[in-house]
Formats: structure tokens, sequence, C-alpha cells
DNA sequence: CGAGGTTATCGACTCAGAGTCGAAAACTAG
DNA sequence: CTAGTTTTCGACTCTGAGTCGATAACCTCG
């Protein structure tokens, strides 16, 4: 059981590791998680064992990954491990242990057993649904204006995006919606920005991708 | 440890079940697979499950598709699964024991335990994926004409597609090429049509959708 | 209060992927 | 050689999406 949370911080997207206090990989980072009891459900479990890292309620998105299984990935030990994703919006700062904290994607210290991989995994994961889902609404705040998501999109797929484009493709496909308000920036001025929000909160896979020919 | 192995035979996809024996859901039918020996690999597990339903050479693709865990899915018994999709290229028979047969995926016998939902996650993955890599390349025989492949696409997506398309789109991709063969079809003579093959039998997934941007 | 600076938004243009349709090509059987 | 059959191709169109420059709306300072 791992969970690999990302949140947006400081414009780049982040990844909570826990430091290792024992063998093996003492002083490593590691994914959180921990060991499943019987009788739970995989989600239940890691759910269970955020909820010492992290407030449960901040987690606006989790989905499975993967499960892993290589004989060698943990030395010593057969353990197997299912990774779940986990996404925390922009501008919640949830109280961490001091063994834990965030680090970015793009900088990883070294990491335990085959948690790079995982993370690696997880980020594809996210990098793909942002394009055909409205899965921002997990990274993004509960009201932005279009140049903070942008910057959101920005950091989770690791290149600059349009901001013409992101408004374009999300009001059509019905993911966000304008709120009315206005929003004035930095002390610079400027032409208030319109505040959005997401229609929804739950995943919605934007049509699967119908090649080839829809039914007409 | 199960596998939801899909091949197109009679013009339809057909999943490969298995008859049970024993209780619990004794005579319904459900997926092929077994437990998970120590120390070994999920994938090598459901390999070695497999060779006694088909000949695993037969199997030109295997993924993982997630893992199941509710606690109500097996009565009596606390039991995880993990699933894998395989695929059978078409024109190929194996040799399956008599309590193992094919059925189409659209007219399904009671399936044990959450098998059914499980089938349904295999085909949303290959859905997706036909569109998206080149994982034809596992449904198709080694060589074809434009009109079978069509036909294999149209049973594995549930709905005709169009041949002109299909062409376009896997060529322009290089998924597929001509070998410069043709091949005469019926006795009802017309055009013999050009034979094609996939350059590649390894999974190509085409460019992860660089939506809203990519880097100039 | 207006000028200049700053930021957000919009519209018009373009390009490429992809669906439609009908005509042309290449064969068989009589 | 003609009629029938099947495949393939080309031209048109539609829509999603990237580019760019113009315009709108606000600030602060003189």
């Amino acid at each position: 059981m791992l969970a690999v949370v990302f949140q947006v911080r400081k414009r780049v997207l982040q990844v909570l590791l826990w430091e290792r206090a024992r063998e093996p990989f003492r002083g490593a980072w590691s994914l959180p998680g921990g060991a499943l009891e019987p009788g739970e459900t995989l989600e239940a479990s890691i759910l269970r064992h955020l909820a010492t890292k992290v407030d449960v309620r901040e987690v606006a998105h989790l989905e499975q990954l993967a499960t892993w299984s290589d004989p060698e990935r943990h030395p010593g030990r057969w353990e197997l491990a299912t990774a779940y994703l986990g996404l925390v919006p922009l501008g919640i700062d949830p109280d961490v242990p001091a063994d834990t904290c965030w680090h970015p994607v793009d900088e990883l210290p070294p990491l335990a057993f085959d948690h790079r991989e995982i993370v690696e995994a997880g980020r594809e994961r996210l990098r793909g649904k942002l394009s055909y889902s409205n899965i921002g609404f997990a990274l993004a705040p509960e009201t932005f204006t279009l140049a903070e998501l942008t910057a959101v999109y920005g950091a989770a797929l690791g290149y600059e995006v349009s901001a013409t484009n992101l408004k374009r493709v999300l009001l059509r496909r019905g993911a966000i919606e304008a709120t009315g308000e206005r929003r004035a920036h930095g002390p610079a001025g400027g032409r208030p920005a319109e505040v959005f929000r997401f229609r929804t909160r739950r995943l919605e896979v934007t049509d699967p991708f119908a090649v080839f020919r829809p039914p007409h």
C-alpha cells in the first residue's frame, strides 16, 4: 500500500515523501503507506495510512495506479505493493508530521525501493488524465482565474500551456464555468480576471475518443 | 490472479471463460487464473496459470489491469485479485481444455464473483488503447488486408469503423505498412486487396496527447 | 483626471486530424 | 468483352486546436 500524493506548491508539482527511520534504506525518502489489514479494501487501507500524514478530506481525488510485484523490489522480504494516486488542491497547506515533506517531482532525492518508478507512473497517469478528463479539479483551488489555472496545468504537465487554448477547451468540454465574479490581481493593477470554477468535482472523462468513426 | 483474454472469433470479440466445477459459484463461468506463489512476479504467475489454458506463445500482448479488493467479492474468503488483459491474434485456434471456451463479450453467461465487472474493465482498456496505440497488432493476424483489419477493429470497438479512416490514421502513425503483396478475395472476384502488416509487434502509444500546447 | 503601464480576454487566421462520398481501379465469371 | 464485385483513392468538409495581435479593464502616478 503506497500513495503518490501530488500537489502544486510554489508553482511546481510536488510529491509527499517520508524519511525512513529504519533499515532498509534508512535515511532515504519513500512514499507514504503501510500494510493492508485483513478484510480491508485497498482504498480504505490507503486512506487509513494517509490519515496519519495529511487530513484525508484534503485529498480531492484518489485512484489506483497499479500493483508492483518484483521479488527484488524489497531486499530481504517478498512484498507486493499496490500504489494509489492522490491529488491535493492548490492553496491547502496540510499539517504533515516532522519526518514528512513535499519534494518537487523534478528534483527528487534518492528514493527507497522502486519508489522512483512509482512516482513516475503516477506522473504519467496524471499527465494523461489532464488531457482527456476534468481531473484538474483535484489540483486547482475551489475558484480560480484563468492565469492561475494555466499555472497549475503548466506545473503538472511540465511545459507551458496556452491560456487561450486551455480556456476554450475546458469551456467547450463543459468542465469549467464562470462564476460571474472578477478578481483584481497584484498591486501592479491590470484588468481584473474572470473567476471560474469546475462544474463538478468528480472525475469525468471526455468522450474516450471515438476514433475511426463513432456510430454516426 | 485473473486474466481477461480476448480474441476476435467469428467476427466478434470473445473472452476465454472457464466453467467452475466447485463451490462457490459451481457451474458458473469465471475468468482463468489461480493463486500467486511466494516469490513470484504477478506477470509470471498469470503466465503460468494461462499455460494450462492456452499456449502462452499465442498471447501477443499482456498488461496489468488493476487489483480488486472488495472483501465481499469472494463469499467466505478474503481474496484479492490482480487482473491482466491478454490478447490473442485472429486466426489462431488455441487448444483449450474441455471446461474452457470462448464467449462473445456481448452475450456473457452469468459470471462468478465480480468477474463481469473485470471483463468490462478489460474491454474499456482495450477500447482506449485501440484509439491511441498500435495495440491492434495483438488482435490482428501477421498480415491482413484492410477489410480484415477493419473487421477486427469493428469487433473490438463494438461499432462499425471506416476503412478509409483506419488506413489513413494507422499509416500516418507509422503503425502499419504495406507488404507489397496483394490477395484475391472470395470466389466472387473483385479487386484484390493490398496486404499490410504491423510495423512492430510491441506496444507503442502515439504521442500521449500534448494538449493545451506542446512545447512549440 | 488623463497618460502610460499592466494584465486578461477575445477574435480572426491557420493547420492538421478525421468523417463522407462517389468515382476509379482491378479482379472473376460467363 | 461485358457485367458484377470488391478495394482503393481523391476531393470536400468539419471540427479541434495553436498563433498572434488587438482590445478591454484595471492600476498608479503626475
